[in-house]
DNA sequence: GCCGTTTTCGGCCCGACTGTTTTCAGTCG
């Protein structure tokens, strides 16, 4: 089994961890840093375009050297010169610069003075008091490192984004209120809409910073301060999420708004650009030799360095600078533009409200259709339904829609994809439903060449028209399934089979890298919100987010579409 | 290690805060 995008962009995270404890050139580091996060980005396994015959030096940060690197790990899972640095660098030492305050020059200390080669040998040090002798480690960097590992902390631990965003709401709250706040937003990767995000970030512009930080540290939700100025704040809340609040005056809203969006990459891209112009960037502004010549707005930012607006969910430096550049970037798909949802559950399987309840709410939304797709009879934790009873809450449906005018419910059902890739429904009652979704919900650990071809299985029959949470991930629960999905989204994209991107905060399915490459492959997608309860269609606008991620303009989501226009382009 | 509207060599984003320092390195975002 060749090297998956992940392996390589561990392979290359681990590599650099050690060249930076080592002392490596920091920008060599860099240059591994930016493979992995290339390779795990990008749509397309590395295996699949060199069995294309692509070259992967066409890739952006991807060389001569790095791509030959590529090709031995593809072939041999390995990297001889990782291997290498390991006889002389202990591999767990990388692990341990995820320890708040050790960074790669206290790491290498470490391991120099005292022969520490990782967590278990680093607690034995500082209980034996060995850590008091050692330059640069005095009490509160020794006690907080004895916290950290006490509390386990492996790897910085990550959250949902509707977790983050219910976490961040009474701050935001609490900060708007405080005297001489003018303005309050969430940067980060909560603005990017990032499907998970790993701490919440704050951007406040007032006059005077040194009030407004402190009083913040002092908010009911605070646990402890980790770090307090006139510009910065860094808590971590009762929950365990950090919080970083930024402070700048208003003439530096855009310029900060900018910096503390991120991505981190994507500001260094925009900064670089900056240099080569004889420009500076900051987080207060764009600056030529002394005199600042913007920052008010992010537009000004962006304008002086030649570039359009860039949307915060493309901010990843995913290719977004050079579209923005050539005037090729999308126009993102919005919530405003969904027509209606093609997945949806009732009280008739697993969900909580009725058909009627489920209608009234799609109608409140505006929307003009609203596809009831209850589980099939193979779910059985969820009551799924048989023939008989799909043809009954048919029945229901048509004298429902009698009654409605501009809006329709759209018969349907979320098939069961067995586990030889049959259907869980006979053709017979398939055929006479608006919209046939399918999607697999048990034997997710079959290895990936069966996975794949019980997928395909599925897609063969010509009555299926959705494929639904293609890849059955579950957000920060469960991985996606081994499968191959760029043959998924080849014989999706062949028989006019539609992605769907579901909007259920635990899924987001795909998620923004494979919906692009969803599209990439020329697949039709649809964003749906999946949900079980009336009030289960407002996260419609979490699944938008991760269209927007995925560079998707409303002409690519089906669901934009009026009825008859949708209905036609679902056929096969 | 990558890259090229000044370049195939010499650059590579920039600032705040902490702790330990005796004027600043290291870490972090």
């Amino acid at each position: 089994m060749a090297a998956s995008n992940a392996d390589i962009a561990e392979l290359f995270s681990r590599y650099a961890d050690l060249l930076e404890i080592q002392g490596a050139n920091p920008f060599r580091v860099r240059a591994y840093r930016n493979a992995a996060r290339v390779v795990a980005d990008s749509g397309r396994s590395m295996s699949d375009r060199m069995a294309a015959g692509e070259a992967l030096d066409d890739l952006p940060g991807i060389g001569k050297d790095l791509a030959a690197k590529i090709g031995t790990i593809v072939r041999t899972g390995a990297l001889p010169q990782l291997a290498e640095l390991e006889t002389r660098v202990p591999r767990a030492l990388g692990e341990l610069m995820n320890l708040p305050g050790l960074g790669p020059k206290r790491v290498k200390s470490l391991y120099r003075e005292l022969g520490i080669r990782n967590r278990e040998d680093l607690q034995r040090a500082i209980r034996s008091g060995a850590l008091r002798s050692l330059h640069g480690f005095g009490p509160k960097t020794t006690a907080r490192i004895a916290a950290a590992i006490e509390r386990r902390a492996v790897a910085p631990q990550r959250y949902r984004l509707v977790d983050a965003e219910q976490a961040a709401a009474p701050l935001l709250a609490c900060l708007g209120a405080m005297p001489g706040v003018e303005t309050v937003e969430v940067a980060g990767s909560l603005r990017r809409r990032r499907d998970m995000v790993g701490d919440i970030d704050i951007l406040v512009t007032a006059r005077r910073g040194a009030p407004v930080t402190h009083a913040f540290t002092r908010h009911d939700a605070v646990a402890s301060v980790l770090a307090v100025g006139a510009t910065r704040a860094s808590v971590q809340l009762h929950n365990g999420m950090q919080v970083d609040l930024r402070l700048v005056p208003a003439a530096s809203h855009g310029a900060a708004l900018h910096y503390f969006t991120g991505s981190k990459p994507h500001v260094v891209a925009v900064r670089g650009i900056a240099v080569a112009k004889g420009l500076k960037i900051n987080e207060y502004g764009v600056y030529r030799g002394g005199r600042r010549i913007a920052g008010r707005t992010e537009d000004e930012v962006f304008a002086a360095v030649g570039l359009p607006f860039i949307p915060p969910e493309l901010r990843e430096n995913r290719g977004e600078i050079e579209a923005a550049a050539d005037g090729r970037l999308p126009t993102l798909v919005e919530l405003g533009d969904v027509r209606g949802d093609l997945h949806a559950h009732t009280v008739a399987s697993d969900g909580h409200d009725s058909l009627q309840a489920m209608a009234d709410a799609a109608r409140a939304l505006g929307y003009d259709y609203l596809a009831i797709t209850d589980h099939s009879r193979r779910v059985r934790v969820a009551h799924g339904l048989d023939t008989r009873d799909l043809r009954a809450q048919f029945a229901e449906i048509d004298r429902l829609n009698a009654g409605f005018r501009g809006f329709r419910l759209l018969k349907s059902a979320e098939v069961d994809i067995l586990g030889d890739g049959h259907l869980d429904l006979p053709d017979a009652v398939l055929s006479e439903m608006d919209v046939v979704v399918v999607a697999a919900h048990y034997q997710l650990g079959l290895p990936a060449g069966k996975q794949t071809a019980r997928i395909l299985r599925a897609l063969d029959n010509r009555r299926v028209q959705i494929l639904a949470h293609p890849t059955t991930r579950l957000v920060n629960q469960r991985p996606e399934f081994a499968a191959h999905m760029e043959s998924i989204f080849a014989a999706a994209a062949e028989r006019g089979v539609a992605m769907e991107i579901n909007a259920q905060p635990d899924r987001l399915d795909l998620d923004d890298v494979h919906a692009r490459a969803a599209r990439a492959a020329g697949c039709k997608l649809v964003v749906s919100t999946d949900a079980h309860a009336a009030a289960g269609l407002a996260n419609m606008r979490h699944g938008v987010d991760q269209a927007r991620r995925a560079w998707l303009a409303a002409s690519d989501v089906l669901n934009t579409l009026p009825l008859e226009r949708l209905l036609r382009a679902l056929r096969r």
